[in-house]
DNA sequence: ATAAACCTTGGAGTATAGTCTAGAGTCAAG
DNA sequence: CTTGACTCTAGACTATACTCCAAGGTTTAT
């Protein structure tokens, strides 16, 4: 178990981060000091990074909390709606994915390309090396 | 060229928001009619469809403007100072890269795996897939 | 046993990225 | 030649995601 300035810590967040995505429903407070104070545990632990890693590629704490929300029982309505959505989520994903890809190339293109080089002073500017790589 | 609404309708944002750019450096008026009207270039399509992709990987509008800075002349120390900058930026989006391909496994896991399948219950939510493929 | 370091709540403040409104001018179609 | 759709500026407003502060209680190290 872990006191808050402990999970902060590990996870990279601050304190208040931690109250504030609590107050948002994205951690759910599992036990209390007799004092009052939070404990955390790995699950805990395994919710905050999730909740970093999705932010960091571009969903919101709206989003992530409906992403932490979802929970497939077997039955097949809950599957369905389930379903749905997060088709819906892997579609915005893999656009993302794309976007990065190329973007990823463009940074590369411009890092190799343009130091002493002979190549055209377009492609010496990030629009430049994006649009050498659609060609 | 293009009036604001149409560039907004093309790049599908809005008018304010092409105006809130320019205000803040990310895109050069160009031109204007005698009446004051703005007028965008080819350039300025590519500009903002970059700053779109760019800000839904997760960059900011901040970095965003860093990165359409840059441009490498030949001598070395602009050489220098961009390659730091942009593999620095490489990093990042790297590391995004990975955190969306997670992301991606799991949900693609709780897509697939929990609808009438026999898998475990801990795989239908969006932790327990992950955990499954950090196995 | 007392100071430093931690925790609590509630509420105010900040940064980012727009979004909207008002009041006025411009342009194209009927 | 006026109506409707478009544009302009400046400034107020909003949503999201924190971040900081005050005033107080708790824990730990010396």
């Amino acid at each position: 178990m872990l006191k808050i300035g402990e999970l902060a810590s590990l996870a990279g967040v601050s304190r208040d981060t931690l109250r504030f995505y609590e107050k948002h429903g994205l951690i759910i407070p599992n036990q209390r000091t007799e004092s009052g104070y939070r404990l955390y545990s790995n699950i805990d632990v395994e919710r905050i990074s999730f909740i970093v890693s999705a932010k960091e590629v571009g969903f919101t704490l709206n989003e992530i909390h409906q992403l932490l929300e979802l929970e497939v029982t077997k039955d097949k309505k809950s599957c369905q709606d389930v379903k749905e959505f997060v088709d819906n989520k892997i579609t915005i994903v893999n656009q993302r994915l794309l976007e990065i890809e190329k973007i990823k190339h463009s940074l590369q293109t411009l890092s190799d390309a343009c130091c002493g080089g002979d190549e055209p002073a377009t492609q010496c500017t990030i629009l430049g090396a994006l649009n050498e790589q659609a060609r």
